[in-house]
DNA sequence: AATGAATGAGATTTCATTCAT
DNA sequence: AATGAATGAAATCTCATTCAT
């Protein structure tokens, strides 16, 4: 059962940093390799290069992503749980590793047309809750794809906060807050808190 | 006086859209002479590199945005009214030429330091006029930081749902119904439209 | 431990001989590839640039020089023995490879501060042997400084001679004659040979 | 009768002063219309290019040299006398205009091969000089190859001296000095000064 | 006579990748 | 599993020269 790969986590670790502080096209595989301790050519018997270790590193993370929120679909709430719940989880997992959710969203961009499909769903998810919210006479009749990047544009623009660190860590903390005006923002009578 | 400098236009729109298209690292100078029409020198007549270039053209085209912003400043209204102003000058300015609007937004966190302070500046500003409006009761106690972000949020995402053709141009038509947003986000009575 | 530096010292001497050759601003990293024979690159695992290649290949050579001379400096004759030996171990050091010294020559006056600091000592090494030799009556009174460049332009431009093949090789061989010259010149007793 | 060609003059002194200060090679056509306060272009109207104005600065002055140096063996004296003469030539040709005469020093290895001949007379000069003097028993046996060398190297490196402000000027101030030198290192009994 | 934009060739340098060790 | 020299292609940049003004 050989030895265990001990410089891998440590190249895609290095990398996955590497192309949040820098941008991935700003970043070299010397980079890489330098800041993970090994040479130029130790990345390329863990990945075919840079190309598919970008996407190895965007499909590795995503799974959670992908995972956390499908079981927040699941669960057939009111518009405004359902909401909170995705606040709550995108803030969880912009906690659990600030780097990894950065890089997905910043990879995001660049990762290959089956991939981008995943990541359309996401913007895709919370437009059919708002358009069905809207069916439902939970939130007034109004234009469903605005009031959509709004939403993702508050949650989004809160991790670029904690990256600026004009807020601080954990962003859960804010989670409630963040919830409650997207609430506001798409005119959902406010639950008690 | 020498031959006029009849590309030197040509070369900077190249840069300036290439930028946005492709990133400023996934821009080659080549990339940029191509599509103005010049060879490669030609660009080094007009700008000591591509850094400089990426300096010059942020530069030039943040002036029209200070001046705009510094312009809403200085009437002295309420938080409704001043804030409803705001959203409406970003969406003027997005409108004007999308591309350079989208420039600036991709180049603010490359460029150096007597640059980004301006730029800070435009986050400071939001947060002084939230400060105020708390101060004042026009809205809630809250997280001044993070009702900033929230509202910066929505107006820059806002844009990039035009960019994904999720949204249609002119953003203008939108102004009113993402300022009643973040009002409704900080928690401000809505003034009556 | 990866592929041994094959290529390291046919890079270093292609561009020590051909800094010789055609001087160094005329010597492109091209010639030195090319003679080489590796890729432009290469060059580039070995040495940052052509500016810190030209003062590698400075330095590294020019550690013998100061060796050779410190040793001589040490044994305390008399000036017509010191300036005998000196001319002797220049010549030496010429024969043994001579464009190694000629680089040295070209070099010394591209090379930095710190290096200088060196290259004068050797100025600064002779003026005071003839400083000396004045105080002790060896030689007459007169403008040490001058007399300073006259023998080191006698012993430099001896070595030009060979490389114009208006001279024939090895130096050494006439080492004496340009020692008994340079004793001539200083005005000193000359030893019987 | 035309405006005269007032930056011709300027164009030409500045590539002079430049060839010397950073080497021919290491100089630009940009840099010498910066330092001439003219534009590239300019310099393309008084010459056809880099290589036309290198050869036509070098013919140009080396005339004088030419010149002089001719003159001074047009008169049959001693051997010791014309060595004295032609030093005190070569020094005051050096004072009248030191720049001139270091871009002399300097580019006369890269100047075509027609001029190369007149540099040879030089050295040939001062060679059957000393071969005649040889003949006449005026100086003793020795190798008469060496022997030019040594002097032509005393006399040059005392201009090198002047130029890293170990001498200084007017070196016509030391003709007699070096004379005397170069009479002693070929063994000639001294001229009473 | 001079300007200075633009060219085109080439120089320097970077970098993902390969491969012998 | 890892090294690091070397490659080859491309990127950035320089520069002598041309040419419209």
């Amino acid at each position: 059962m050989g030895r265990p790969p001990l410089k891998k986590k440590s190249i895609e670790r290095s990398a996955l940093e590497l192309f949040v502080e820098k941008g991935v096209d700003g970043t070299s595989i010397r980079d890489i390799a330098s800041r993970a301790g090994v040479t130029e050519g130790a990345l390329y018997r863990h990945h075919e290069g840079k190309d598919e270790l970008i996407r190895a590193l965007f499909i590795d993370h995503f799974q959670r992503f992908a995972e956390l929120i499908a079981a927040t679909q699941g669960a057939h709430k009111s518009f405004a749980e359902t909401i909170t719940k995705l606040v709550e989880v995108f803030f969880t997992l912009h906690d659990e590793d600030p780097p990894v959710f950065e890089f997905i969203m910043v990879a995001r961009h660049r990762v290959l047309d089956e991939v981008r499909a995943d990541e359309k769903n996401l913007v895709e998810l919370v437009y059919r809750l708002v358009k069905d919210a809207i069916k439902n006479g939970e939130i007034p009749e109004q234009n469903p794809d605005l009031l959509t990047e709004l939403m993702i544009g508050m949650v989004l623009q809160t991790t670029v906060g904690v990256r600026y660190q004009r807020l601080k860590l954990p962003l859960a903390k804010h989670a409630k807050a963040v919830a409650r005006a997207c609430l506001a923002a798409a005119g959902a009578k406010l639950p008690r808190n």
